[in-house]
DNA sequence: CCGAATCCCCGCGGATACTG
DNA sequence: CAGTATCCGCGGGGATTCGG
């Protein structure tokens, strides 16, 4: 996890409204640990059912065999994919997702229906702030 | 924006139930947004009412000049929050959130509290994984 | 087929110094 | 007080090579 912030005095934590402390942790570490490049689309592709490794990697289509083990490595450690060899040969390896691994789908899944229901909304403050700054 | 998946074809989307390629956009494209270190937890701060540049500065406590300029212009241009000058001796600049940042905290707090929620499972999973690979 | 190991690039984010 | 400019380290992520 890479975001640390003060251990703030009770003191402090009076001052104004503040006790959500544990509210931001939360969010910020899970968005440090699904906001890199691949985890949100692995999540989603192996929603519709198991799925091999190399089929995976076609279904991307421009992802790195590094990066996918190492994002199928870190599903697997905090237990939102299974991973199952089969010891054949050629080998054969299925990831599927687990139970903890689709409720996690609903909420990120929340995100991504509000962004696309005001993606407008964003691009017309960027193009707004764009043109008045330099135009 | 960094994700750049593959314009599939119609023939590779009709073969899997495939029709969220959308969705998944919208999902990487906002947690890109988002995903940064220091992002939401200005966004959480900035609920409680409008805030100037060094209160906020104080309240997060470990963030540099540049970092918490950098996050302000960005919700700024996405329409996230507001920026007024008051051309005062010493300046004063207030940052407050707007309708849109407002609500964009709701899918993401539903993220964090999916999080708290579930942060025993996932610890557990973590513990499992590192005790069965090199204990 | 599935992956580990290695090398390398690049951008995020921190430290510091300087302006209006 | 608020912000810009510059320098730099670190880690994410791609390309390539090798192993079981």
């Amino acid at each position: 996890m890479t975001v640390s912030h003060h251990d703030e005095t009770g003191q402090a934590a009076a001052d104004r409204g503040w006790q959500h402390a544990g509210d931001c942790r939360a969010i910020s570490e899970v968005l440090s640990r699904i906001g890199d490049k691949w985890t949100v689309l692995v999540v989603e592709l192996l929603d519709g059912g198991p799925m091999r490794f190399n089929e995976l990697r076609r279904r991307i289509g421009n992802i790195s065999q590094k990066m996918l083990t190492t994002t199928l490595r870190n599903l697997e450690r905090d237990g939102f994919v299974t991973r199952t060899v089969f010891p054949t040969i050629p080998p054969r390896v299925d990831y599927e997702l687990t139970g903890l691994g689709r409720e996690l789908r609903v909420p990120v899944k929340a995100l991504g229906h509000w962004a696309r229901a005001n993606i407008d909304r964003i691009q017309e403050a960027r193009e707004r702030f764009d043109g008045t700054r330099q135009g």
